[in-house]
DNA sequence: ATGTAC
């Protein structure tokens, strides 16, 4: 008999939508599950809230350790974690750890609008030409050449580069998470990051990233759908993409760096360097004010602006295609751009006490209230929240508060999450038949690579009206519109 | 997620 995780034993009710973890064993923090009886009695793998639990434990840690509605399985860290550490902490500061941000730096979404109702377009034969014209795959075939100096601006200067090099529109800029901008002093990124980044902007990349038309067809939320541009019967475009392979290998080099300072201590692992200990190696962590930390930190945003940069040139790349479909390019806009794999600095009020933290969000994405500055008051019903679902089902828009902020450092879900693993689908899921009864559904997919479509079918995937609302019950953010896809591009 | 193994 394998033994009950501990965690079992230390579960309670915390109002609608969350479940608390107290702090036990090595735990620094209680930690908090987005969940309820139900939804938690339908994972099956304890792993999950495991890692959870391990990542109460970071040097650093303050407030609660929070799992989104959408939690599974990750590296070190579950999916769906938020995790945030005090930067004035110790000598030099608390934990930065890449396996809190994940492996696709910046990886987010994107939402546009369109003037377009369902009505005047042909799904089928957008979904034939969005496969002709936007790159996706494994490979960066189809990407933008960019020489060095090139690379250098984007790394610098985000999607604000993308627009200088004619890759994007400078009116999106503002509707875009930091502006599209995050900084970066030295782009210590190293050539062969530098030559995976070479070729592959405005590649979508593989996996569970996409471009999609879809439809709107609920509005929960009348006000706020209005402020963000959206009704009923409405066309819009979501694309989910991130930095590729050169965030990748960023985080590849990083997570090597920073865990070769570790070795076996007793059950944990501990770094004489730092004076550090975790429980797992995979949330081995710097100080954020060490050389590691910071060398982390400062290639972290500089990939970060890659994928800004990114999905800036695919929105690019779809609006050529409405232009040629019609006289212009469908009226199309840019409602949001939000990262959903980051970490940053943030000032949060933690049991009633100021704290700059640095704030991981690992498959979680921010939700502002409306009242913060950066929104600029263009955001005044709160910062959108782009929760793509799966593709037979649906996607939402939510909100973030009006006013102030949420319990959980301003976050909220990046998705409905991951149910089955990716082999577990992949065994079960027929593609071919797949198509078919998407098809019939008036879905139109096109895939470069039909075991990617079992990995992603619909049943893989938790049922997002569920995490939708548990989200809204939890008080972290609110539902304003869902959206049925039409057209569906995968790598 | 990923030049899905250097």
């Amino acid at each position: 008999m394998p033994m009950e995780a501990p965690w079992k034993r230390h579960l309670k009710p915390d109002g609608p939508g969350r479940i608390r973890i107290s702090k036990h064993g090595r735990m620094l923090t209680d930690a908090i599950l987005v969940s309820d009886e139900s939804h938690m009695s339908s994972h099956t793998d304890d792993r999950s809230p495991t890692q959870l639990v391990n990542t109460a434990s970071l040097p650093g840690i303050v407030g609660e350790a929070w799992a989104m509605a959408d939690w599974h399985f990750g590296y070190g860290f579950p999916i769906g974690g938020v995790v945030a550490t005090d930067v004035d902490w110790g000598e030099q500061g608390g934990s930065i750890s890449p396996g809190g941000v994940g492996f696709d730096i910046n990886c987010g979404v994107r939402l546009c609008s369109t003037d377009l109702h369902i009505s005047q377009i042909d799904p089928k034969h957008l979904a034939e030409e969005l496969s002709m014209k936007i790159p996706a795959g494994a490979s960066r075939k189809g990407g933008v050449p960019l020489g060095n100096s090139e690379l250098d601006e984007i790394l610098a200067g985000g999607a604000s580069a993308a627009v200088d090099l004619g890759l994007a529109e400078a009116r999106d800029l503002s509707c875009i998470e930091s502006n599209g901008l995050l900084n970066s002093e030295n782009r210590e990124v190293g050539h062969k990051a530098m030559k995976r980044g070479s070729s592959s902007l405005g590649t979508l990349g593989s996996g569970n990233h996409f471009m999609e038309l879809q439809v709107v067809d609920r509005i929960v939320d009348e006000e706020a759908a209005k402020a963000f541009g959206l009704r009923i019967g409405q066309v819009t475009a979501m694309i989910h993409s991130g930095s590729r392979g050169l965030g990748h290998q960023v985080c590849s080099e990083h997570v090597a760096n920073i865990e070769s300072n570790y070795s076996r201590r007793g059950d944990s692992w501990f770094s004489e360097k730092w004076g550090f200990s975790v429980p797992d190696r995979q949330l081995a962590s710097a100080p954020i004010h060490s050389s590691e930390g910071e060398s982390y930190f400062d290639a972290m945003n500089a990939a970060g602006n890659f994928a800004f940069a990114n999905r800036s040139a695919l929105t690019q790349r779809l609006r050529e295609v409405l232009r040629n479909e019609y006289s212009v390019d469908g009226g199309l806009d840019v409602v949001y751009d939000v990262s959903h794999n980051i970490a940053k600095i943030e000032n949060h009020v933690i049991h009633g006490k100021n704290c700059t933290c640095a704030v991981h969000r690992k498959g979680a994405t921010r939700a502002l209230g409306g009242d913060h500055p950066e929104l600029s008051s263009s955001f005044p019903l709160g910062q959108p929240v782009l929760v793509p679902g799966d593709m037979g089902t649906a996607s939402w828009v939510m909100a973030g508060p009006v006013n102030g902020a949420n319990d959980a450092f301003s976050s909220s879900c990046h998705g409905a999450g991951r149910r089955l693993s990716r082999t577990a689908a992949k065994a079960s899921v027929d593609s071919e038949l797949l198509i078919s009864e998407l098809e019939e559904k008036g879905i139109h997919i096109r895939a470069k690579t039909p075991n990617v479509l079992s990995e992603e079918a619909p049943e893989a995937y938790k049922d997002v009206d569920e995490v939708i609302g548990l989200t809204n019950r939890a008080g972290l953010a609110r539902p304003v519109a869902r959206m049925r896809p039409v057209s569906v591009i995968k790598g």
